[in-house]
Parts: C-alpha cells; structure tokens; sequence
DNA sequence: TTGAAAGCGCTAACAG
DNA sequence: CTGTTAGCGCTTTCAA
C-alpha cells in the first residue's frame, strides 16, 4: 500500500492521464464541455482520470487568475459574545449556500486591530467584507468603501458615512424600553453605555432622552457610566453608579455584556431586583427565561441582521450593484418579563 | 480629485515607478534588503514608491507560489453554540497572533455537509484544520490525516483513530457529577445525550457508569434518551422521560442545548427545579449564577480547548512535525451550585 | 473538436 | 548589488 501523496493532483496531471491538453482538461473539469463541443470519449476520459487521481482544482489557483476569491471577510470584535457568533453563524451559512468561504477575524474591540486585519483580509483579496466597526474610527473603512469593494457594515455604524449599514431600530428600541421603565414610576434611572460617542450609543441614548422627555424627566448625563462593550465596564459602571447615586432605583443596560457585570455587581451588593432595583436592557441571552428575575429586553433581531448583512453583500458582488438603500434598519423586539417592578417608594 | 483606483498596485508598478527590477523590489520588500547587500538608495526608493502607491502584496500570489496559504480552517458543527463560538474566538486570537488567518466553516451537525466542508478547505489550501467532528463518520477525516495535512480534533473525537484530539476528561466529569447526583439520594436518573454512539457521548455515558456502579444501581439504557446535540432533542427527550418514568428524580444532561432544551420542557410541564427535580448538566453558561436555580455543572475547559487545539496544530504546521502525544485531556471543572437536592420519597 | 501559449502576481535560482 | 527568467495551477484567447 503506497502512501497518499500529500499535494493534490494537478490539472496537468489529470491531462497527461488522459493524453489529452490542460485546455481540455480544464474546459471539461469547469463543466464547459457542452460549450466546446467536446467529444463524448475525451470528456469521458478526463472525468476518469480526473476522479482516479482524486483532482480538486486549485483555488488559489483559479483565485490568481480570476482576481475573484470566493471568499468574503466577516470582522467583528468580539466572537465570544453570543451576539456577534449568531451573527458569524447566519453569515457563514449563508455564504455557503452560495458557495463563499468566509474569513473570519476578530478585532478585539480595538480600531488599532480592525485596522490591520481590514488590511490583512484585502491583500488575501476577499471579495466582499462584512465588518461591526469597534466604532472609533471610520477613515479606514470610508477609503475602503471608496475603492468599490463591496462592504457592509453591521449592527454598528457611522452617521452619514454613506456606507451600506444594517442596524437596529436602537432609537425606537430604547424609547420603549425606556417608557416601560418610567410607566413604573421610576425616575432616576442608571444608564450602562458601551464605548461612548458610538452611533450606536448614541442612537440608544437618544432613545431614551425621547421617553424621558414625555414624561418631563431631565436627562442626567451623571447617571450614564460605562466605556467599553464588556462586562468589566458594565461592573465597574454600575457598582460606581449604586455607590455614587443609590437613590437610583431603576437600571438601563445597553448591552448584553455590560449587563452580565452589571449583575454581578448587584449581586455582590446584594440588592434584590426587581424589588430595589429593576433592570431593563438590550441584547437577549439564550436562558433569559430562566433567569431569577427574568429580564425584560429590547432585542435586536440578530438572525435577521446577520441575513440582510450577508444578502445585501452577495448582492452587491453578483451583480456589481451597490445596494440602492444604503441604512437598512431591523425592527427591536421588545420582550417583557419581569424585571421591572414599580419604583420603591424611598 | 481622481478616484481610487479598485484594484490595488502590484509588485510590478512599484518596481516600474521605483526604476528597479521586479526581483529587487520583491527582495526590498519582503524584508531581504539585507540579506542580499541591496543598496540604499534603492532600498529606500522601493519603499517610498511602494507607500506612494499603497502597496499590498496579493497574497494569493504568494500563496501560489509559495504552496503555503497561511490560512487555517476552522470546521465546527454550530458556530451559534457559544461552547464552539468560544473555541472559534480562542484559535482566532491565537491563530492572529502567529500571523495566520482563519477560515471559518459550520457543518451545522451534518455529516454531508462536514465533509463537503473538509473539501472546500482543502481545495482553498489552508494549511492546518480545526474540526470538532459531527461525530458519525470519521473515514474521510482519517483519510485526509494520512496525507499528512496538519489537522486537530477538539472536543469530539473517534477511539483510537490515531487523530491528534483534544478532549475534556469526559469520563471523570461525568462521574464526578453523578456523584454529585448519587449522594443525594437520587436513585432512578434520567440522561439527555447528544448523538449516541460518538465517543463524547459515550465517555460521558461511562462516567455515569462508574458512578452507578458504585453504589450498585443498574444502568438503565431506558433512561437514555436523545438523539442530536441540539435544543429540539434535549426538549423531546426531557418530554418522554418526565412521561414515561415519572419516578425520576433528577437529570443529567449531556451538553448545553439539550439542557435547555430540557429546561423549556421542565417549565412547561410546572416542574419545580429542585425540589421536585434535580437538574446536573454538562457546559456552563454565562448567565449560570443567575438562573432561577443555579446550575451545577461540569464544565470543559472552553478556552483550553481552543488554545491547545490552536497550540498544537500551528505547532505542526511550523515544525512539520505531527505532535508526539496524541490525545490530549483537559480536565472538566466541577461547579456546585444548588440544582441538585435531595431526592424527595416518593 | 483540440492544442499552444500567454499571463494572473509573486519568489528564487541563476547569472552577471 | 541588481536583473533575467522560470514557474506555482489555472483559464482563455488564438490558432488550427
């Protein structure tokens, strides 16, 4: 028994197995027979061969002559959240489906990382990419977009950018996320923000100025702690924002991450929610019914961002068309459970 | 203002601007300028006509050239999973820091679509594989190891298929926490596994052995229920189990989605979690000290798994060397929380 | 109906 | 110190 040779067989080999050319080697193996009117018995004898000699065409190969990859790149920053894999998940299997590969990479919440790693997925000359911008910096993505390479941002965006963008309805989410709140009587609520100055803060922050206005509440800028999209910061926020203001009766997270640390912080302080505290937030987590205090959350429609984001990137590669629409907004599904209780009298 | 061009500048266009030969341009810039005595005037003029023009080397050309992509491919059954979205982050980091990119692909619990997959990858050429098998078949992954192609098992496996795997000490982790389970009082116990016959499941179900053994409970195969690593399954096995043996006091569930599942069913059905059932699991989640009632559980080491999956594999790749110990077990981390009660007399 | 040859962008062996 | 050239595996004119 002869050992399996490690490199796949080439065209070339197939060619000479079958004494015939590359050019009909490759016109048969690329199913362009038909096109060529190539005799039934040459056909025929590429296929054997090819099959004996278990060919695979080279897509590098075929990547380098064709200045097309089939690849598209996902960027996210963090793909150990939940969030952000289900988004991987809907881009990958879609992506199959249309027979792409997808390169994955993962900023780590830092623009100095997504910088080199948008870098490093074009000179790899992915076809197409999918990004979640940390959301510090934009530059590099606008010169990007700017080359015509088809691109589209995700859940985080950047206003006016003229990037094609799929995000949350985050404004609308947190108005009535926020109204929930406030119907309860509450009136100095926390706020647990991720990187400030993000659109997508913003958007939420401007969600819940909305709600607080109809009720001629005062938006305090005091009560919104936090500076990154994880849990430290969502810890670190929230046990500053009990210490410092404790006559705060309700919180608001803006993320999922930020709320876990959240949570741990309460927990160590040992306040019960919702019957001191009530906690409302945006993301949804996968036991969230099952949860002590099962927490009421607008949730974006992760599936649904991460399919548009992958048709409206397809798109644009099939057809060389960039979509006519550029923001595409996804509905917040407001899901209520209970944990958000009328606001202690104090 | 011109716009920018799509396509990047190649090697040639910085040699041509920079006066200087392909060869000369191509040593400068891959860093050989000492190596080989290049001048420096030369030097510093290839480097200034390749920023001037934005310079990006094609790295499917280096692939093709080279025979080495610098990519790895990363083959996991459900990149929603956050178990396996945890290990895809760690390989991506660690697959980051060693310069290498990762290509992602999701079987999504198919055999067919597994192996397709494993195709797919080859023929883009990465060099080195990260599957967690589905865990039916194991010929075209045995197949593919003899050819020498760097590649590494994690979290599932097949029995002496000389793969290199990395594994949880399954076993003892089940034991463990049955024992957990005995101590209690529980006699007749209900088991949600995944797909019966991998060696996942059959090490956790040999776990649960020894420790019925010994206390001198039979095993009953009844009591097995399940059949795929999915929500659906743990939640139609719960079902039958809560139905058929009524008399069962607790369950053990094999990995996370079939506890969920199994969850659902539970809550459904007004099943007090303990004190009318008890409830041990495999898999942690990240909410877990937050739940109604908190979960005790045996958790893999996640990131362990990827990093030394990762490890091993970009070990291989550089080295060319397959590494000495085959198997490699990381221990499972027993977390007590309060699931688990004394069994109630019937 | 088939073959020869060019070339995608890059590197390295060889030659000065 | 620098340039010329061949070739990685493939597709596609162009020519027969």
């Amino acid at each position: 028994m002869k050992p399996i040779p490690r490199r796949s067989s080439t065209l070339k080999d197939v060619a000479q197995a079958a004494k015939v050319s590359l050019s009909t080697a490759s016109r048969v193996l690329s199913g362009k027979a038909e096109a060529y009117r190539i005799s039934e018995v040459t056909e025929k004898a590429v296929q054997s061969a090819a099959k004996q000699l278990r060919y695979r065409p080279s897509r590098i190969a075929q990547s380098l002559r064709s200045q097309t990859t089939g690849m598209i790149g996902v960027l996210l920053p963090d793909i150990g959240n939940p969030f952000f894999s289900a988004i991987a998940n809907q881009v990958s299997v879609l992506a199959e489906k249309h027979s792409f590969s997808v390169l994955l990479a993962c900023s780590r919440e830092s623009t100095d990382t997504e910088t080199y790693l948008v870098q490093e997925l074009c000179s790899r000359q992915v076809d197409g990419l999918i990004v979640c911008p940390v959301g510090e910096r934009a530059d590099h993505l606008v010169e990007l977009d700017a080359t015509g390479l088809p691109m589209v941002l995700v859940d985080r965006g950047f206003s006016d950018s003229g990037m094609v963008t799929v995000m949350s309805e985050n404004c609308e989410g947190a108005t009535q996320l926020t109204r929930l709140v406030l119907e309860k009587g509450h009136r100095k609520v926390g706020i647990l923000q991720g990187i400030p100055g993000t659109l997508l803060s913003e958007e939420r922050l401007r969600g819940i100025r909305i709600a607080l206005h109809e009720k001629r509440i005062e938006f305090s800028p005091a009560l919104v702690r936090g500076n990154q999209f994880d849990e430290p910061s969502g810890y670190k926020a929230a046990h500053w924002l009990l210490k410092h203001h404790p006559d705060i009766t309700a919180i608001i997270a803006l993320n999922n991450l930020s709320l876990l640390g959240a949570m741990r912080a309460i927990s160590e302080l040992g306040i019960q929610v919702p019957e001191q505290l009530s906690l409302a937030t945006f993301d949804d987590i996968p036991f969230a019914d099952f949860l002590k205090t099962p927490l009421t959350a607008a949730c974006p429609d992760v599936p649904g961002l991460g399919q548009t984001a992958a048709k409206l990137l397809l798109e644009h590669i099939k057809t060389g068309k960039q979509p006519e629409q550029v923001t595409h907004r996804l509905p917040v599904q407001l899901v209520v459970r209970t944990s958000i209780a009328p606001a202690p009298a104090l």
